[in-house]
RNA sequence: GGCCCGGUAGCUCAGUUGGUAGAGCAAUGGACUGAAAAUCCAUGUGUCGGCGGUUCAAUCCCGCCCUGGGCCA
């Protein structure tokens, strides 16, 4: 059996991970996309080791932050533990709110080997233009995307250019359910009381230092790695290279926190069968019932 | 006490030569297959400070009052 417990951060997810692993034998399974970098703390209010309480925490801290991290390496590496541990019959908890690495994980999901592609021929392309390339390449793919969103339209032309395939070939099932046997858990909280309490995160995270760490991370590797795009960081990295002040940047880092926590409640909404619990009895009940 | 400038959306502000209003931010809803703490889309919000007057019609003009700021006394 896996265990999910997921949704909007600042709820008290590691807590109750913890105590579940503790009353099941299980192991726990980090699907937090910023808590597989080892030099990053504060910002992303990673637990330490000594609060695990002595349970084995898998895919934590396990790449520098000048590597570049990706899903399907998450999917790959996830599915190792996961078949070892339904081996061994340990379950499993899944702690995290990286929502699409959980889904990623736990279901149907495609990635193929990709060689490196240049994509700098699409640099100067404004983005009308460049979604109108992946109109001749990838119609499919095209109208599912919104011209706007270039992340995503340079991501379908690389998959042509790095496959050889479209991006709309992928195999996509609808209203798929989990490969294994899954429950998924979000802490009922809110939402009122966890915009207050991210306030209160924040500024423990000011008073812990965020500023020195960010500091010392960018002096030691730069300012353009893809794990300092994380809430966080890349405010505090603003303020450093002057663009804002330090109280715009905490701001900022409130503001950001409130939009990440509403897109980590549509996205576990939508894609999940949650069940919204308060402690550990009522997981151990719904597993029981279900 | 006198003079000047303000009071319009949750916030900062724009605007209407008089026909009851709009931007940004915030908020809310949504999308999501290799950056996902990323990226993107959509949608409201209103006694236009109060009371009177002029007018077919006032948020806009006039008077009084309340209120914030500045200058003078």
């Amino acid at each position: 059996m896996i265990y999910v417990i997921t949704g909007p951060t600042n709820t008290g997810k590691d807590r109750i991970a913890i105590d579940l692993a503790k009353r099941i034998g299980g192991e726990i399974i980090n699907a937090d996309a910023f808590h597989v970098y080892r030099q990053l703390h504060i910002g992303t209010n990673k637990p330490k080791e000594e609060d695990f309480e002595g349970i084995k925490h898998h895919l934590f801290e396990i790449v520098d932050v000048d590597e570049n991290y990706s899903i399907a390496r998450y999917q790959k590496e996830t599915r190792i533990i996961i078949e070892d541990l339904l081996a061994k019959n340990i379950p499993i908890i899944m702690l995290g709110g990286s929502g699409l690495y959980i889904k990623a994980a736990l279901y149907d999901y495609h990635f193929k080997e990709e060689p490196a592609v240049d994509m700098s021929q699409y640099d100067k392309l404004e983005n009308k233009k460049l979604h109108g390339v992946l109109k001749t390449v990838d119609l499919a793919a095209a109208e599912t995307i919104h011209y706007n969103n270039r992340h995503r339209v340079l991501r379908a032309l690389q998959i042509y250019h790095a496959q050889g395939i479209k991006k709309s070939d992928i195999p996509i099932k609808k209203d798929s359910v989990p490969l294994y046997k899954t429950l998924f858990f979000g802490i009922d909280f809110d939402r009122g009381d966890l915009y207050l309490r991210i306030v209160e995160r924040v500024q423990r995270m000011i008073n812990d230092g965020l500023f020195d760490e960010v500091k010392n991370l960018i002096h030691k590797y730069g300012n353009e790695q893809q794990a300092f795009h994380a809430i966080g960081y890349k405010e505090p990295i603003s303020y450093l290279l002057g663009k804002i002040t330090k109280e715009q940047a905490i701001n900022d880092i409130i503001t950001n926190t409130r939009h990440y926590v509403k897109r980590q409640i549509t996205f576990v909404r939508h894609q999940f069968d949650m069940h919204w619990i308060k402690s550990v009895d009522d997981i151990i009940r719904i597993s029981k019932n279900g």
